[in-house]
DNA sequence: TAAAAATAGTTTGCATTGCATACTATCCAC
DNA sequence: GTGGATAGTATGCAATGCAAACTATTTTTA
């Protein structure tokens, strides 16, 4: 019985869908960015931390919207990153409802390191990229999220992770 | 108190990790796919399934090794798409250890419904690229996954999903 | 050739996550 | 002031990644 056992010529079809792209990409960049972060005390939750930091203040209902993530969820994040030190709650005196998320010396001291990481594997990345290349890259990405944004509006909160194998 | 309420302007920035992008993009994606499957009986692993169907006979170690999933999830996939009656298992007689993969009549049936929602989904992504411009995304894409691969071959099936919040 | 190692797949268990739901506290509009 | 909206929390379920142990085979090797 013949039984193929190479890469398939067919992945990158126009019946393959970008999503198999998008997600491979993501996963293998994942990866990197596990062995990259080995030497921090916590496991998880880097880019986002780093967003914390850079904000200074930023609120929970925000961060939900641009990493479109779950508020339950991300009560289990903040819990995480408010544990190992990095991060803390205040109650907004404006508007008690809202908890502002702020930085701790302890994460804001570690920034540049995740920065540098970010950069790093970015570069490993585009290593062979011109800097136009580059930019078109960007410039694709953020075209291809503005149109299935367009495509659906109220993706962004829809399901996402039934199952995330595809 | 001051707190950022729209969306920021860091999240180009060279040192926004890439991943942010790769999965932003791949999960609206998912989000349309599951709008354009409604009326079909499964609600997932449609690419998989369609690559079952192009290869005609398949074998679980080589579709893991593909979709980067482990082993186990992958039974699980492959039990699920059983019991909907998409696929059968069969024991390969050359090598009695591996199982072939192949597709049901109702599987291969509903292929063109499914390479023709993923061609649909794809459009919609690159709506308002001309066909140069798609042609240079796809090839960009590739360079990026050999530049991660070639970073860390052995990530392949590292550690990907400790979490996938970043 | 018999024993050991490797391989394909299965099963099980745990932690994380997405998502839905219900809940508390607070704010806002009327 | 009441009702509805909003921010966040708590909880439960299903899907997933991953590790480990397991069976059944095949391959290696001593």
């Amino acid at each position: 019985m013949q039984v193929p056992d190479s890469k398939p010529v067919l992945f990158f079809a126009d019946d393959t869908p970008l999503f198999y792209h998008f997600n491979t990409m993501a996963k293998r960049y994942y990866g990197l960015m596990d062995e990259e972060f080995k030497d921090i005390d916590i496991e998880r939750y880097y880019f986002i931390l780093s967003l914390i930091c850079k904000q200074k203040n930023i609120k929970q209902q925000f961060l939900c919207n641009c990493l479109k993530i779950d508020k339950a969820s991300m009560v289990r994040v903040i819990d995480y990153l408010t544990r190992h030190d990095y991060i803390m709650r205040i109650v907004n005196p404006d508007d008690r409802r809202e908890h502002i998320i702020i930085p701790t010396e302890k994460a804001l001291s570690a920034l540049p390191h995740f920065e540098n990481a970010f950069r790093k594997l970015n570069d490993e990345c585009l290593k062979d990229f011109s800097a136009v290349e580059k930019d078109k890259f960007y410039r694709m990405m953020e075209r291809v999220v503005d149109n299935l944004s367009a495509a659906s509006p109220d993706n962004v909160f829809l399901k996402i992770n039934k199952s995330k194998i595809q």
